[in-house]
DNA sequence: CGCTCTATGTTGACGCTGTTCACATAGTAG
DNA sequence: CTACTATGTGAACAGCGTCAACATAGAGCG
């Protein structure tokens, strides 16, 4: 019998004790991968207790339900859109030397964000639907205040990716490329445009599009909001 | 017998026969009635069946899965979009009496689209949602043929609306309003910018807005499409 | 008319899901 | 050591999509 237990430790090195420890962030690791997989459908509350090696009843003790684990997952795949979107502007940075001061730097900045948006759309496709997954699916029956908590999350977490434009179109409009009467309610035209673009190619009438005509559609729109920003 | 016959009909008027006569359309208007309700999720075949008054199993007569229900019911949902959208074109042919011949028709019945997709969104969400749920969701293990007319289908049915704003952008072009080096790509940037902006006030960080927000959002977006397309 | 064949419906079952209830165990405080 | 709380397990329920076996209605043919 003691064979049989070390064995089992060898096999199972995590799994020799009953209480897990941190299964609240297993769980929703687990989830996200499950995410990334297959969207948030494919986020099932019994495989990702089956994945940690759990029962799935214990996921109980840490989410109130399927929904609350799904928020949970949704709140980390904005995260993972959000990380993709600084990285991308944090590699314009090294440009900056060859800026002229004509405010390229900022059209750089907007461009790469538009950029790593539809990219990570394409590339990760699962996480980028469940970023965006309704809410409701989930929130079926919880009390109002958990709820209220929830959206008050939901618009927070989702401007970290929000306050990257912003930040952007401020630089644009210090620049000098954007009409300062068209500033306000900015941020929601050009992300709608490129939010637009990117569910459109992933599971609308623009999927399956070839790689070169992909790329003329993103930049035929980045130019459209560009322009349409500098109007009168 | 007769008597026993006349009874029936008029308590059953619909379900005397055995055979119902009509049942896959039956079983799909009832599926679209779910997708007003709640959505693509809401869309279930048990209860589309119930609804109907028809064992579960009959629908495999006339569906070779859910999935396959869906796919109709997501064609319907984008139909009743397109329709929404002539219903709006054509409210503002009556003003066309009015136009100055500098393309102001055109450039309000780009509005015009733009406007009723985004009211489309809001007051019938649940068939929006519905026209623009992923296909995968409900092609999971469908043969590749029966894929790939799936795909053409939705292709050619979501180009209703697609052929809408095509000819609308037509006519901008010919009024001078669009810059011809901007007219190839088009319609997918000014279709991603008001469909980003539909989703994102239906289930991203733009929901709850309130009216007159909306209402600016809305305006910004619409303005940034007409001149960013008319720009050099 | 009666017989057969096929289209269309029903019943019952399977495995999957989310969820709950009763119970078991680990760690902690008195 | 004992009691309590936090955290796990197991069995069970209803609802879902789906399939196999069976039943009936209506059409075609003698």
């Amino acid at each position: 019998m003691r064979e049989d237990e070390l064995v089992k430790e060898r096999t199972q090195p995590q799994r020799r004790a009953y209480h897990h420890g941190d299964l609240r962030n297993a769980l929703s690791t687990a989830g996200v991968e499950l995410a990334r997989e297959g969207g948030p459908e494919a986020v099932v509350l019994r495989e990702a207790a089956r994945r940690v090696g759990v029962s799935p009843t214990a996921a109980y003790r840490h989410f109130a339900s399927h929904a609350d684990l799904l928020v949970e997952v949704k709140h980390q795949a904005q995260a993972a859109l959000a990380d993709a979107m600084e990285a991308a502007l944090a590699s314009t940075a090294g440009d900056a030397a060859v800026d002229a001061g004509g405010g390229e730097q900022a059209t750089r900045r907007l461009r790469a964000i538009g950029w790593s948006y539809v990219d990570f759309a394409r590339d990760q496709s699962g996480l980028f639907r469940t970023a965006f997954c309704r809410p409701e699916l989930t929130s079926q029956g919880v009390p109002a205040q958990a709820r209220d908590r929830t959206e008050t999350l939901d618009h927070f977490d989702a401007f970290r990716s929000f306050h990257l434009l912003r930040d952007v179109l401020d630089e644009l409009l210090a620049a000098g490329l954007i009409a300062p009467a068209r500033r306000p309610g900015a941020e929601a035209a050009a992300w709608a445009a490129v939010h637009g673009l990117a569910t459109l190619m992933l599971d609308g009438p623009l999927r399956g599009l070839s790689d070169p005509a992909r790329g003329q559609v993103v930049e035929q729109t980045l130019a459209m909001v560009a322009d349409g920003l500098r109007a009168p």
